[in-house]
Parts: structure tokens; C-alpha cells; sequence
DNA sequence: GATCGGACGGCACTCGATTGCAGTGACTAT
DNA sequence: ATAGTCACTGCAATCGAGTGCCGTCCGATC
């Protein structure tokens, strides 16, 4: 709140000692260095003063900036908002500020956001948005910057990530549809170039298989992107097939709430009809029409654990990467039921 | 994406001129003064280096940061994602960084978080968590640092403020439930300290008044937050009553969730039993069960306005103060019906 | 009482870009 | 030919903090 600009010179003119030495006394590692009753007495005056040390200048100096960027590509998917305030609140306790820019999906703006936070000096990124071949991820990490992956990853190894085990998730919600004594059970699949898009398409055919139900061409669709409205004209192929399915599995919430419309259109109920499931737990999933079953993903964990993990390859670069694995849990609402014969 | 850190000094010894020179021929304001060849060669030189200036430096030696700082109280509240992406898209296009600090709600943390964004040189605010009476607010303003209100503003004027037409908003809704056959009404207040809270009161009341409906105590709760639980604990008062309200309108789309979770608790339907109207009209609002009717609040565009507001205001100190209203429209859907008798 | 060592803190340069001031050279006017 | 003007551009200080180097002063030691 201070109005004109208060430095360390009015500082050290107060104390009656040197800049040199109150930016000494107030850097904890350098401390040591400098007298206790010096120190006691710089203190004394930054406090009177109301002195803070302008990040700015210290940026410069020591290309630190104590801020981390995080890319996303829409603020506006409710997938986000939470995963962004686990990041924070670990970020918070470590003194870092998070600058948080939305891509849009748009590999373009993409990078420009990058340059923009590199310009920044920022000292690391958390990335939501990467493709399973992501080249500019790729080269931010050639490049030796911390990166850590949430939620999606790459293809290959050698990066930080923390996701969902999504295979996994797949399975649960094949397993919950097959106990329900569904056999024809479709995909609505999210981005097959999106790590969430392969791998909950994979877990979904690999469960498929392991109970012997077979897979047809018509029983998965891929939509373009998560959204509502990919999600209404995938469910659309869907539910052209004959015979029709009795579930879908989508890829996830958004998807599924596509899934809702593109039922609503055909005059068919959910769960009645046709049983739906979705992916992530969005916030307010337990209020829709009908309750969402869906597989929750921790996502405030997820980014909890993944500001850590940045926090970690900041401080140690030579850190060995590692990708963790969050364990899916099946929520059973009403969108599913036993299918009728 | 560079790896070396590339100064202005590379780019001066690769055109063969001073620094300085090279400052002037990259500022479009200072370009004027130099020379149009050795501006080209300039360019030139900056291009094939892959050269972009470094802002921390320009932001210490011109005290501009190119960065604005946003306040809001909490980002996983659905209201605030289209609201900031509102203000982004206009703050991009003019060469500025969004920071957005979540306060929950905690004036401590607050002052904090001001704190922060004020040593990072931010050039201006814009605030969505005022209170009608902000110690905070009202000190920032007399730092004379460039502040705009969005959504909540304070008591009294003098500050640039965009926000919606509560009262308005408050009026449709009544009018709407007068026209199905209500007499009974509730009110599920926000908390009285907030703009929005006290004005959509305000205008409920006036509204009823209007009609000639009486509203006596039993017929307002005033919830302590805009949150579900809270809007169950207050709804719950309400349909205490005797004899009980035939519709509520609510604060906001929140505490109309939790108004929800009363009714069902008490084994009441909506809107057979009793209607409920929302305010917002939040993503997935017409997802609901049942899908909520609710006075729609133009977040994208109130958060344009407000960012282009500040960009004036910071451009020009002496600009006068002005609150923008933004008209609501109410948005009928499934949760309100005509009165059973 | 002279020497040595260590603790302390002052000095001055650095980070990268901006900018007031002054100097250079060309060109014009008288 | 000399003064005066103009257009450029180089110089150096500056923003605020961090840090290597060196001098000073103290006490301890023989």
C-alpha cells in the first residue's frame, strides 16, 4: 500500500549501515553473514518504514521471479477451476504467484502464451494442454525448462506428469454397465491425438474385450474436441446404429451432457433408454438431469501434487522425471440403470 | 524460447550501433527520432537474432508493467471463469497480462493478495469482491491507484464500477412469479454487506411492495455466503414458515441449489410445490433438475467493459468515476410454475 | 607488542532497458 | 568562410536489489 517507492537505500540511510548489508540482513541465506545487532537494528527500521523488497529488481538480478506459469486451455471448462486452486494452495505456502493463460486449444497461441511467460521469467510450467506429440512441449523441455503435465500427457517418457490413470477409469465404468447386464455398450470417445482421448479409448476396448463383448465400428465415435456440442453430434452417430446401444461411456462430462441432448432429441430417456456415463466429476455433475454417474478424478489432488513436483524440478534440475498415477473412482448416480430386456 | 538470455547489447553490436539506438528503434513512441536506415538495419539485426526485450527490465526502470491484477473471491464459483475471460480478451489484444488472485473471501488475505499485485507493479485492479463498505477498496482508491468494481460495488460513489441492475433483476423475478399466481414469496437474501446481496433485496422488496404483497419477517433469510450449504441452512427457515412460501427467489444461482436440497429434503417438488428463481444464470444452470429459471447476468461482456474502463482510467488519471449498469433478463425454464391451489 | 585470523560491512559493479544530455557531422545561410 | 541549425546517435546515469572483493577493526596468540 505504500505510494511512494521505498528502497533499500531509505532503509539502510535509517539503520545507518550500507544497502549492501540490509539486502544481507534480509536475505535468510545471506544472515549469517552480517552482525546479529546490525541485523536486528535493519530489521527494526524496515518495519518502522514499512519496507518490501521490490520483486522486480529482484527478478532482474537473479532471473528467479517466484512466479509459475500454468497453461490451460479454457478457464471457462469447470474442469479447471479446481485444479487450478490445488496448484495454489501449495504455491502460496512457497511464496510463488501463479500466472494462469488460456490457450484455447490453439497450438498458435499456444506458443505465443509461452514467449509470454518465458519473457516473464517465469520459473516453471505446469501444462494442462499437451497433445500426445506436443512440440512445443517438447522443445520447452529440450530446452531444459521445468515442465510438469497435468492431466494430460505425452507420448513417450521422460516428462513430469501427474494424471489420471485412465485406462483404469475406463474399466470401472465398463464394469459398472456390464454388472447392470449391458452387452452393447458404445464410446463416446474424446480426441484420439489427446492423452485422455487414447487412453480411456483403450481401457474402454481392452475392458470391452475382457468380457467378451464385441466392439463394432459403430460403437465409437469420436468427437473433435470436449464439448457439448462434439458431444450431441458424436451421440447422434451413436445412437443411428442398429441395433441401437443400450450405454454409452463418454469421454468425458461434457461429452456426456452432449450425450443428454442428442437422447432428448430422439425421445429417448436416460436412464431408462439408454444409460450414460461420463469422466472427471465436473462440479455440480449430482445436479444435472438425471444425476451424472461418472468417474471422478481428483482434480485439486492431482494439482496439489503437481505443484510440488514442479516445486522439486525447480530446485533440482538433475530431479529424475516421473509421471503419477491417480486412481479413478466409479460415482454411481442415476444415469444408469439395469438395462431393460 | 530462447536458451541464452539475448540483450539489447547483441542486437547493438550486430547492427553496429549503440544500445540505446536500439532502444529507441524498437519503442514505436522514440522510433520517430532515429534514422530510417539504421532503424531497418535495426530491425534486421533484432529479427535474425530472434530478439524480444526483456519486461522485467522495462518494468523496473518505467515502474509499467503491462500487467493488471484481478481480484475475485473465489475461481472455482462458475460466475467468475466467464467473467475473467471476458476481461482477457480485451486486456490481450491491448499488450497486457492478466493475474488473478482467489481471496476467498478473507479480508486478511485480500489485503495480502493487494499487496502482492501492488510490489509486482500491476498497472491497475479490478476488484469483484467488494464489500459495500471496503477498507481495502476505499484505500487503494485514495492511493489514487486505477481500481474498477465488476459485479459488487461500494456504498457511496466516486468509483468506476461495472455492474449488473440488481434491483431490475430482483423485479422480473417477482414480476414473473406475480404473473403465474404467487402471492406468497420468499426471499433467499445474499449476504446484506455485499452490493449485490442488499441491492437484490432492496428491489425484491420494492417489488413486492409494488403488488401490494406483504412481506413479513418469516419471509426473508438472509444467507452469511453465497454457497449451497448456506442456501440450504437459509432455505430451510423459510419453508419453516407457516403457512409456507409458494415460490423463492434467490440470491443467486447457488443459493437456489441449496434451496433445492431443502425442498427435497422436506419431501416438496419444484416447481409443483414451490417455484424457485435463480441469479446469474450460471454455465449448466439449465442443466439442472429442474432446470432453473434464473435472471441472466451478461458476465462476458460486464467483464469487457469493466477491463476497457480501466484501460481509459489508466491512461488518463484524471478521467471521471462511472458505474456502468448492465441490464439482467430473466430466462424462464422448468423451475417455476404457475401457483397449485 | 607485533602478528595473524576472522568477522564485519563498505564499495562498486551487475542485471537489461530507458532516457536526458551532449557531441558529431552535414548542410544552410550570410 | 564562419556561424547557426538540424538530425541523429553515442554516452552515461538510472531503476532497485544482489554480490564478489577488499579494507578495517577487533581480539587472540606467542
Amino acid at each position: 500500500m505504500q505510494q511512494k517507492p521505498l528502497t533499500m537505500r531509505d532503509v539502510a540511510k535509517a539503520a545507518g549501515v550500507h544497502p549492501g548489508t540490509v539486502s544481507r540482513t534480509l536475505n535468510p541465506l545471506t544472515r549469517p553473514l552480517v552482525n546479529e545487532r546490525t541485523a536486528a537494528a535493519v530489521d527494526r527500521a524496515a518495519r518502522r518504514l514499512g519496507y518490501s523488497p521490490n520483486p522486480i529488481a529482484r527478478t532482474l538480478k537473479t532471473r528467479k521471479s517466484f512466479t509459475i506459469g500454468v497453461l490451460i486451455p479454457d478457464l471457462t471448462n469447470p474442469l479447471f477451476p479446481p485444479l487450478i486452486r490445488g496448484m495454489e494452495g501449495v504455491w502460496d505456502g512457497a511464496g510463488y504467484t501463479t500466472l494462469v493463460a488460456s490457450t484455447d486449444g490453439d497450438p498458435h497461441r499456444e506458443r505465443q502464451r509461452v514467449e509470454m511467460l518465458v519473457a516473464r521469467q517465469v520459473d516453471g510450467f505446469v501444462i494442462a494442454t499437451a497433445a500426445r506429440h506436443d512440440e512445443v512441449v517438447t522443445e520447452m523441455m529440450a530446452a531444459g525448462r521445468p515442465v510438469v503435465l497435468v492431466n494430460r500427457t505425452i507420448q513417450g517418457s521422460g516428462a513430469f506428469a501427474v494424471v489420471p490413470d485412465d485406462r483404469k477409469g475406463s474399466t470401472l465404468a465398463v464394469e459398472h454397465l456390464v454388472a447392470l447386464g449391458h452387452r452393447r455398450i458404445a464410446h463416446l470417445a474424446g480426441p484420439r491425438r489427446l492423452s485422455t482421448g487414447q487412453l480411456r479409448w483403450r481401457g474402454f476396448l481392452e475392458a470391452m474385450d475382457e468380457h467378451g463383448l464385441e466392439v463394432n465400428a459403430s460403437m465409437v465415435a469420436t468427437a473433435e474436441a470436449y464439448t457439448e456440442s462434439e458431444g450431441v453430434a458424436s451421440a447422434r452417430r451413436l445412437l443411428g446404429a442398429e441395433p441401437r446401444p443400450t450405454a454409452i461411456v463418454a469421454g468425458n462430462d461434457l461429452l456426456a451432457l452432449g450425450a443428454y441432448t442428442a437422447l432428448a432429441e430422439l425421445g429417448l430417456r436416460c436412464p431408462e433408454d439408454v444409460s450414460v456415463i461420463g469422466f472427471n466429476d465436473m462440479p455440480f455433475a449430482d445436479r444435472f438431469a438425471p444425476p451424472l454417474t461418472t468417474v471422478r478424478i481428483p482434480h485439486a489432488l492431482i494439482g496439489a501434487r503437481a505443484a510440488e513436483l514442479l516445486l522439486e524440478r525447480i530446485e533440482d534440475p538433475a530431479a529424475t522425471p516421473q509421471t503419477l498415477l491417480f486412481e479413478p473412482a466409479l460415482v454411481v448416480r442415476a444415469s444408469t440403470a439395469a438395462v431393460s430386456t
